[in-house]
RNA sequence: CGCGGGGUAGAGCAGUUGGUAGCUCGUCGGGCUCAUAACCCGGAGGUCGUUGGUUCAAAUCCUUCCCCCGCAA
C-alpha cells in the first residue's frame, strides 16, 4: 500500500518513525516549509523533514496547496492513502479523494470533544480525568471525519501538556500504524462522530498565562501543567514576572485573602488561594535566569510571610 | 549579523561614580537543649566566564571569544 504521509512537528514524526518501522511502504512527505527558528533565527526544517530524509523518503514542501503544483505531486506518487498528522495545512478536498482509501488523521483527543489545535493541553487545563488519541477519516470540515479507533488515557493530577503530549505522540503513532493496517486488510471500522456532543478549543497564546489566585488550587495547579512546556503560566513576583513550573496543593488559610504568602521556605513559595486553599510554587524562572527551585530562588530574593502579592 | 537579559564561594543573590569582595542558605567544628531542619560561637570555601587593553589600581571602563536564558518563530 502506497502511503504519503503529511505532517511536520515531532508529534507527527513519531508517526512517520513507527509507520517506516513497521515496514510500511511510504512513497512521499509533505511537511511544512523550512522557517527561522531559535535565537539567531536561522532556517530550521521541521522534524518530520528531518527523519525522512534520513529514511531516504522524497520530501516536498509547497507553500501553498493549490498552488497548482502540489496537487500534481501528489497525483504522481498514486498514493493508496494520505496519513496526515499535525501538518498545519487545510487539504482541498480533491486531494482528500484522490487515495482509495481516502485520507487518515490523528488527533489528541477522544473526539468529538476537543477538536481544534490544542485538544491536549485543554484536556490539562480543564483538569479532565483522562485523554487520548483518535484516528480519524478526514472530512473537509475540521476534526468532523468518522472515527477510525480511538484509545484512552488517564491523565495524571500533575502531569504537564509536555508528558501528556509525548505519550500520546506514541500512543497515537501505535493507533495509526493499525488504522493502516486494517484499513489495507479491509477491517477498519467507520463510525460517523456525535456532532451534538462536539467541542472546540482555540490555540494557546500568552493571555492565558498570569495566574489568578483568586481561583481554587486545582485550577491553578492544571493551568500550570497545561501550559507547559510553552507559554509557561506566571505570576509577579516583587518587580519581576517569573514564569511558574511547578506546583503543590499547600495547607491553605482560609483566613488569608488571595494572594498572600502564607510560606516562604525550603519546601516552595505558598500562596493563598480561591476558598482558602493554597499552592505551593516549588520550582519558576525569573527572567533571564534559569528555571530553578522555588527555594533556590528565595534565597536571593527573600520574601516575607504575609506579603500580599499583586 | 533579528531584539533583549545574564555569567561573583556548593546554591541563590548584592556589589558597576574603579581602590585588594559581601549577604542568605548549605557545609565543617564547637556550644546550648529532653530534643530539633531551632538558637549561639567559630572556620573552610571565590583565578569575580574567557582574551587583550586603559590605569598607580578593574568584579567595576573598552575589546575577543565561550556558555546560559527570554522575546520572536
Amino acid at each position: 500500500m502506497r502511503i504519503v504521509f503529511m505532517g511536520t512537528p515531532n508529534f507527527a514524526a513519531a508517526s512517520l518513525q513507527r509507520l517506516h518501522e513497521d515496514g510500511f511502504e511510504i512513497v512521499g512527505v509533505f511537511t511544512q516549509p523550512d522557517k527561522p527558528k531559535g535565537r539567531g533565527m536561522e532556517l530550521c526544517a521541521s522534524p518530520v523533514k528531518e527523519l525522512a530524509l534520513s529514511y531516504g523518503i522524497p520530501v516536498f514542501q509547497p507553500e501553498k496547496m493549490r498552488d497548482g503544483t502540489a496537487l500534481e505531486i501528489l497525483r504522481s506518487l498514486a498514493p493508496d492513502v494520505l496519513a496526515v498528522v499535525a501538518y498545519g495545512r487545510i487539504l482541498p478536498p480533491e486531494m482528500l479523494e484522490l487515495p482509495k482509501y481516502g485520507a487518515v488523521n490523528v488527533h489528541g483527543s477522544l473526539l468529538p470533544k476537543y477538536r481544534g489545535a490544542a485538544p491536549i493541553q485543554w484536556a490539562v487545563m480543564n483538569g479532565d480525568p483522562e485523554s487520548g488519541v483518535t484516528t480519524m477519516y478526514l472530512a473537509n470540515e475540521m476534526d468532523t471525519g468518522d472515527i477510525i479507533y480511538s484509545e484512552k488515557t488517564q491523565i495524571g493530577e500533575f502531569e504537564t501538556s509536555g508528558e501528556l503530549y509525548d505519550r500520546l505522540k506514541t500512543m497515537g503513532a501505535a493507533l495509526l500504524s493499525r488504522t493502516l493496517h486494517d484499513i489495507e486488510a479491509g477491517c477498519a471500522p467507520r463510525t460517523p462522530q456525535d456532532h451534538a456532543r462536539a467541542s472546540y478549543v482555540k490555540m494557546l497564546d500568552k493571555t492565558l498565562c498570569p495566574i489568578d489566585f483568586g481561583r481554587t488550587a486545582r485550577e491553578i495547579v492544571k493551568q500550570i501543567c497545561a501550559l507547559q512546556p510553552w507559554p509557561v503560566a506566571t505570576m509577579k513576583l516583587g518587580n519581576d514576572v517569573v514564569r511558574v513550573f511547578a506546583a503543590q496543593y499547600g495547607e491553605g488559610n482560609p483566613s488569608a485573602s488571595p494572594g498572600t504568602v502564607l510560606h516562604a521556605d525550603a519546601k516552595g513559595l505558598e500562596i493563598s488561594c480561591g476558598g482558602g486553599e493554597g499552592v505551593r510554587i516549588t520550582e519558576l524562572q525569573a527572567p533571564g535566569k534559569k528555571r530553578m527551585s522555588a527555594a533556590d530562588y528565595l534565597r536571593g530574593h527573600p520574601i516575607a510571610e504575609g506579603t500580599v502579592l499583586a
